[in-house]
DNA sequence: AGTAATTTTGTAATCATTACAATTATATAT
DNA sequence: ATATATAATTGTAATGATTACAAAATTACT
């Protein structure tokens, strides 16, 4: 993947912070909070303001290349994958895992002429690795 | 349904505040905000504290007689449905509804050897009243 | 190079929520 | 019934995530 071109083809100038905010989604894929993302980053971009993330990342997902996990309330996360999947997230050890879906299971028959934008799924409990230590 | 009963079947003591705030989450069944809480009830019950509808509906989470929906960050809503749903909402009109949830259709085969303690399912979109108008 | 447009930055403001201590109400024991 | 202990409610201040905004820096265009 080249992020540059990635960026450009979504309308989006590849500018130095942009890119290296990107490449930390799409890299780790490890759902940070706008937090976790500048506290990372701020180190090597030295004059990195957690208000460029957060403009950043508002245009990622006004751009569609970015989209939001709300789980739990106070922590927005984010997420490079913006094809329609759920969410497990563990209670012990706060990881959260992307996890496929199929959406025509979900099809709700008993309301009746709605129509469905967006399909939350977020499961909340113990990985495997928490589960047998 | 006898709120102040069901209240203390609950571990809950049915002081005034809580019977009024369990009233309204379950008389309405609407999701509402602690502010929407607040400011309702507040001209009826003129000394009541937003920290007083805070604590109570933490009680009542504590409890298992109220769940917590967060579909947009930024605002949790309350719920006086305690047993597992969907919830859908219109992203025009603001509603929220409740939706029943087949969970075994959710069972998600692949990933292996974990425990789900709590599923969430949101669907946002428009709903029937915002489509024909 | 010179000007305009865009991006980044830092600070201040906002808003939901929590912490905390004082007050009020309720329950218990005498 | 009164004193005392316990619990609930309240108001204010603190916290923390996010947004608003204006200045500075960078990039694009002529």
């Amino acid at each position: 993947m080249n992020i540059p071109n990635y960026l450009a083809e979504h309308d989006i100038k590849p500018s130095y912070q942009r890119i290296r905010i990107f490449e930390y989604l799409y890299q780790k894929m490890n759902h940070p909070t706008v937090d976790l993302i500048y506290k990372t980053l701020a180190p090597e971009i030295p004059t990195l303001s957690k208000t460029t993330v957060y403009n950043t990342l508002k245009l990622f997902v006004e751009k569609g290349i970015t989209s939001t996990v709300t789980i739990e309330q106070n922590e927005v996360r984010y997420d490079a994958l913006v094809e329609e999947h759920g969410h497990f997230k563990c209670n012990i050890c706060g990881e959260i895992k992307d996890i496929p879906l199929e959406i025509e299971k979900l099809k709700i028959s008993s309301i009746k002429n709605i129509s469905v934008e967006q399909t939350q799924v977020h499961l909340i409990g113990k990985c495997n690795k928490c589960l047998t230590q």
